[in-house]
DNA sequence: AATGAATGAGTCTTCATTCAT
DNA sequence: CATGAATGAAGACTCATTCAT
């Protein structure tokens, strides 16, 4: 059985293990005998991979975080994204991107919003995207608003993305992703026409 | 010996023990024992008055819930508040509102948020106040937008308070009520400029 | 079941309950599931009573510590007991009394002796009986030979008195607790009649 | 590939490893892995070598008592070595010698000494290593002393040895090597003055 | 010969709950 | 009404051992 190189195969493995448990059962019910026994190991693989049942959620919170940041990249480095507008755009698309994961993704976010409020090494990494989603959001809105504008239009973006998500993970229907964007993309050109209108046309 | 109409009282105790052991260390190690310590009682009387951990729990989600909707309802009953504007300010102001215990009140619905995925008596409670706020928000952009409008304009509302809400609640400086409040004023502002254009100017 | 008043019943239980469970089984193999059940409670209960093994550990040591010394101070508290020899005789009687649980008693100490080493807590306990006996012997041969000679004397005797201890501890047979005090009288005896030779003729 | 003859340079590496092992974190916490990576070799291969970790614990006491022996042996082979206190002190200074590796040595006798007294294969080598003791210096003193006498003055001084080297392994300073052999010397003065004045002058 | 992978039994601890007082 | 005692199941974690490579 033991092949070399298991350790990146299992890490994956075991964190995919965890975010189906907590969408599952939820965090609080998440124990590391389940998620072992849904992975197909054994309870003690995990402490010998993650160090802990804390190691393996700050990797699998940490891999939540990277895909979405890597949603957004990608989106934004395509080469038709050259305007706010644009970049504005991708960054809406890829925070609501996520294809088939989305339930689940939403779910685990839902629970590290909450469990990181007391836990220092994921409120590091919770605050860190935060911040991420604001700044490059202001960034695009800076040019063609003015800094007070600008920072509060990004403010209201990025509580618009988080409110629709939220929602989104509550409502027992899931979220409508296209009716989400669309309100994103309603509120970045409520922004921008009053940049237009006394700025920049080409916004 | 039996003192008469204790059960309210320590009713109460307990809940705002509740609320401030989870402000403390979390949901997740709010412990009976830690909640029953800081109410200054004994353990086992939790069970007594709410049949179990579940029970507290429900009950405590059932108060946060119940005063949230008496600051709306309080704002509303106000004899100034008759334009959907002014309804809708109402329900943002209440959303808002909430003196002191907010941090508090905050921490407690995001844990909430996040366990009420996984018991149906908690989904229960969120999903009517969720819809509660949707449809009290509806009702008043449908006063002045046609239903499609105005059913968009009250999820993008809703989505947006929750949004700043839950930033607000995630915030290490905590959230900046007033600010949060213009956002959503500027927001409820924009959908009922779409409106005057086009049905009644005195929204 | 339960009444007022058990937490001293308790300890006391659960201390011999892990004096006889080192007995049995070694301090390596004395789990608390053994330590609780040999007392008739469950595992639980421990983790409340002591705060968790450890504290059950410091606590049995203590105990056998506080024996030691009561037995000790019992015997020097006697009328009869003035003169160096008789005190020395007391601290020997003392340390080689202790009657049916002596068995019991000396394993445990020989696997505290060995733990001690690598707990700082255990090793304090440890230490202060180590000097306490040698501090008490070297007392009373300071009353009849010089500092230097008193102080080696009290390095031999106690050396002796432990080493009879850990071989009888050892010896399948057990202690020959007359052959052995009468060891270390003969020690005792030894460095007196050098001080006799020298100094007080009524040691 | 396979190298030849590894199995005695493993095994005295692994053996050196469980002996700093056992002085750096205690025998109870001396686990396969730590001792493993101590020697820089995978845990597996412990099991292959000594057969499990009680084989290795085993092969560990055989070779600290070995070493014991072997100091002695050592010092009662040289040529100036006849007369019974010659012999005595030359049990003596075995027993005190053993240079750099005192403290690791003292640390794992004191943890066998624990051990051995519930695991029948460690009990049997302690016993061996204990009667040696007693009779080499029994069989000396006989030569100058009646049989009880003799018998007495080597319990006394196996007690002296093993209760100096006790507590110099309690000691945080560590032992006094001279002062012990000291003390050692001393007993054996006096038990051979008695036999002078009534048998042998040439002890 | 040697390793890293993996297991599963066993340990300590926590915690909601029950119950006699 | 209220308490403190007690339980027992369940949790995370450790560790000696086995096995395929």
């Amino acid at each position: 059985m033991p092949k070399l190189g298991m350790q990146p195969i299992r890490r994956r493995q075991l964190i995919q293990a965890t975010l189906e448990a907590i969408d599952d059962v939820g965090l609080a019910d998440a124990t590391i005998a389940r998620i072992a026994k849904r992975a197909g190991v054994s309870a003690g693989i995990i402490s010998h991979y993650f160090g802990g049942k804390d190691g393996l959620l700050e990797s699998t919170m940490r891999q939540i975080l990277w895909d979405l940041g890597n949603a957004v990249a990608q989106r934004r480095a395509r080469d038709d994204v050259t305007s706010p507008r644009e970049h504005l755009h991708a960054i809406i698309d890829g925070n609501f991107d996520r294809s088939q994961v989305d339930k689940i993704v939403m779910k685990t976010w839902l629970a590290f919003w909450s469990v990181s409020m007391h836990r220092a090494n994921l409120q590091r990494l919770q605050r860190v995207n935060d911040r991420r989603l604001y700044s490059n959001i202001c960034h695009h809105f800076r040019r063609c608003l003015p800094r007070p504008d600008a920072q509060q239009a990004a403010r209201g973006l990025a509580a618009m993305i988080d409110g629709l998500w939220l929602r989104g993970a509550l409502a027992p229907q899931g979220i409508d992703v296209d009716r989400a964007r669309q309100l994103a993309y309603d509120y970045v050109e409520e922004q921008l026409a009053h940049a237009t209108s006394r700025t920049s046309p080409n916004a």
